[in-house]
DNA sequence: CCTACTCGATACCGACCGGTATCGAGTAGG
DNA sequence: CCTACTCGATACCGGTCGGTATCGAGTAGG
């Protein structure tokens, strides 16, 4: 209760909890650089600035300190998605902007998705990983699904599908495409995330 | 020159490239077991009931080997792919059926996705083994492309997607889901696939 | 001012990794 | 039968990993 907050008095010692946020920060660097398997926590540590006896300080080991980086991540990234499905008047309008928001994702955030992949196959294999990882992809589904049904409601559309099955093709296409957009960036156009995204919004044909 | 096919004769030596058969069929195992990462030569080795030695002695390190294992799955991977678009008469059991072997594919080779979403990750670091995985996917890429068209023209469809854009997008959807089905089965219909597909293929109405 | 405590640096542990040198058992060619 | 050779087992290398025990510098509370 000492704190005083008003006071940037020239402390000596760095602070409690910005240690963390320096481990935190560098080890996301370097896990985007190298992944999170092939990274070190010498190499987190020394990117910090400090060394692996800080990082067992702040954190219960390796596992920890990649599950808070991940859950961070993770955290950000819904938030970010719901934002995503905007509030346009215009449906052709709407889903071009949606689409070339998600793909521009797909390219600025390359380094995340790797990310996300890899730990996905750590959480395959652990069930205590991949419990969490399916809470939050649980709720980073269902925001998509109610962005979805509100943009459908707002447009007057009937879907071809239910909206948390398209949500589900969404989250799908957005990891699927930055894998082949890895692979070989000019087979996979930028607009192509909109046109799928228009094919699968627009109400089917009488036939 | 002195080898004769027609005689079984008892050879104490167990074959010249059937140890070499041994061991890729026992990392293959413990590969989709584990993980490629996770795997030590010594593992591998023990599980083919053979020592390092014999590896090394088959194989110019580990890298090769993995290589070796990853090629040789996805040349197998190709001529499966290059089937599901079947030579059906009538076009929506044709979608459904595709969507559903594309599906069922998913779910049976689900630690397949595991392998190639791993091994993609190492390609994303590693240029040589990203070129290599490169030209097998765009084999892989132009082969789907083939057949929707063909597919197309056989139903005499107008497709409102460039054929090789629909392949990348089926591709990415195979891995897409794959990974959410991983995630929480529930979430992914059997009939997603098949549904999307259906949509994708169905040329856009006149608005 | 002094004590009790926090936290990060240092040094070190055992385990395991990929890779290599060596050597002996087994085989084929003459 | 004997020699030249193949191939896999064994033993070992240097290096790196995650994790821990310890200790001293710095801080807050009294």
């Amino acid at each position: 209760m000492a704190a005083m907050a008003a006071s940037p008095s020239p402390r000596r010692r760095p602070a409690r909890a910005e240690t963390r946020r320096r481990i935190v920060d560098a080890a996301t660097e370097v896990f985007a650089r190298q992944g999170i398997a092939a990274t070190s926590l010498n190499e987190i540590a020394a990117a910090a600035g400090l060394t692996k006896g800080a990082v067992y300080s702040n954190f219960a080991g390796r596992d920890d300190l990649v599950l808070t980086i991940m859950e961070e991540h993770l955290v950000e990234r819904m938030h970010l998605a719901t934002t995503v499905f905007g509030d346009l008047a215009d449906l052709d309008e709407a889903t071009t902007e949606a689409g070339a928001r998600l793909a521009s994702g797909i390219d600025t955030d390359a380094t995340w998705h790797r990310l996300l992949l890899e730990y996905w196959g750590i959480a395959m294999r652990n069930p205590t990983v991949h419990s969490g990882l399916a809470r939050r992809r649980a709720q980073l589904r269902e925001a998509v699904t109610a962005a979805i049904a509100k943009a459908a409601a707002q447009h007057g559309l009937d879907l071809p599908l239910p909206p948390e099955q398209l949500a589900v093709v969404m989250l799908a296409l957005s990891n699927g495409l930055a894998v082949e957009r890895g692979v070989e960036a000019a087979a996979v156009p930028d607009t192509l995330f909109s046109d799928v995204l228009k094919l699968l919004v627009t109400p089917r044909p009488q036939r």
